[in-house]
DNA sequence: CGAGCAGTTGATGCCCGTCAACGCACGTGG
DNA sequence: CCACGTGCGTTGACGGGCATCAACTGCTCG
């Protein structure tokens, strides 16, 4: 189904000085001394990584493209719990089984890292352990925040959260590409495809954003979103 | 504001054989082990245990009691992250400051315990180490299953779902007593207070709930309640 | 060129929010 | 004892924000 690449195929990256096991989320460098404890693998654009009802036995971390994790209730309805960059772990709820699926957006190479591996070495490691627990809380603060979005703010706010939050990610650049297509932000924002669309135009009517093409975002006057924001 | 009490305070249960640091979250038992890493200390009710904003160096095991989490907008509008009730365990998200104030539903004693002494002390210890981590990461699953809700379902499904995850917790009892107020309920769903009074009458008139009195609740048909919740 | 997908825009409707009135339990003070 | 105030919850009338349904456009790819 999908390649399986080789350990060295992601250890091209120089080496650092001062060595991290584990990036902080939303940094972009592909650490290389993770290599030893996992495998890279790639994914074609909409290849399942994993799928939802599955053991929950492994880390991902991005090196190169996106990925969504969603949750599908039986009548269609979907959550997209997140979106991964490049230098972003994810998988590491521990659901067993997992309650999400996750896919590419596009073509992706990944860092897969079993669980008790982790496990066994965290245990004589006490600085990887450390850094998967700050890896685990800050995805957790990340995730309560989106609580306050899906919970109690308006379509016009989420969409402006949504696109401050991909442009901080990005590196704090105003124009941003979206990896993934209206109903993945939809599904993300607890919203409709026409919804979001329809708050994407009235964003641009506000002059808050200029829209050179669906997949790419200006953000013309980031104060006023984050405003939105409140 | 608040009594401190000794350590010697929730050291009353008695010892186990095959002594955990950490329970699993929804686990009763207040374990013993952990008095040396913490302090023990009582809230009034709607007391303040930490605020939004403040530095979040500690965690917090509730002993007896309950407590919310919740997130502030600048105009009124109020997400709560979480309930809280005996055995389980909260602060683990690492906000750096605090996304999240914390408050008593009710009188509540508290086991608080200080990141950087855990920290420390699960350098040395992989277990208590092993275990923050599972803490934190089946929080970050429940925190994820929420996202489903607030998303997704409709205002009858989610209170559908708080009620049996209420009756989970509790023991897995179809009795279950309310710690919290309707706008609790309300801001933890993502509703108003008349939305979910509305939807427990309605449950009610279904034949899936009794309401002995507004803090009472019983599961009449608790596998219908779970059809709803899809 | 036509099929198909992604996205936008418009018309309509409904779920839930808003506003308001009311019931009930409880406490306080005359 | 009752009058009164307060907090909490319920119920009803009404309206709005977003979902739904549908038509249309632009783009890509066979």
């Amino acid at each position: 189904m999908y390649a399986q690449g080789s350990i060295d195929s992601a250890a091209s990256a120089p080496r650092q000085q001062q060595a991290k096991f584990w990036d902080a989320p939303y940094v972009k460098d592909a650490e290389t001394d993770l290599n030893a404890l996992g495998l890279c693998q790639r994914f074609a654009r909409h290849g399942e990584i994993h799928a939802q009802g599955e053991p929950a036995d492994k880390l991902y971390k991005v090196l190169t493209g996106a990925v969504r994790t969603a949750q599908l209730l039986a009548d269609g309805r979907r959550q997209i719990g997140g979106f991964y960059l490049p230098g972003e772990v994810f998988g590491l709820a521990d659901g067993e089984p997992h309650g999400f699926t996750a896919e590419a957006l596009a073509p992706t190479t990944l860092l897969v890292l079993r669980r008790d591996t982790l496990i066994s070495r965290a245990a004589r490691d006490p600085k990887l352990s450390r850094d998967l627990w700050q890896l685990t809380t800050a995805q957790l603060a990340r995730t309560e925040r989106h609580l306050m979005v899906l919970g109690r703010k308006t379509a016009l706010e989420r969409v402006a959260c949504f696109l401050l939050d991909l442009s901080a990610r990005g590196g704090d650049n105003d124009d941003i590409v979206l990896p993934m297509c209206r109903q993945d932000i939809a599904d993300y924002l607890g919203l409709t495809i026409e919804t979001v669309s329809r708050m994407m135009t009235r964003l641009e009517q506000m002059g808050l954003i200029a829209l050179p093409s669906s997949r790419r975002v200006r953000l013309c006057d980031a104060d006023a979103l984050r405003d939105l924001e409140e």
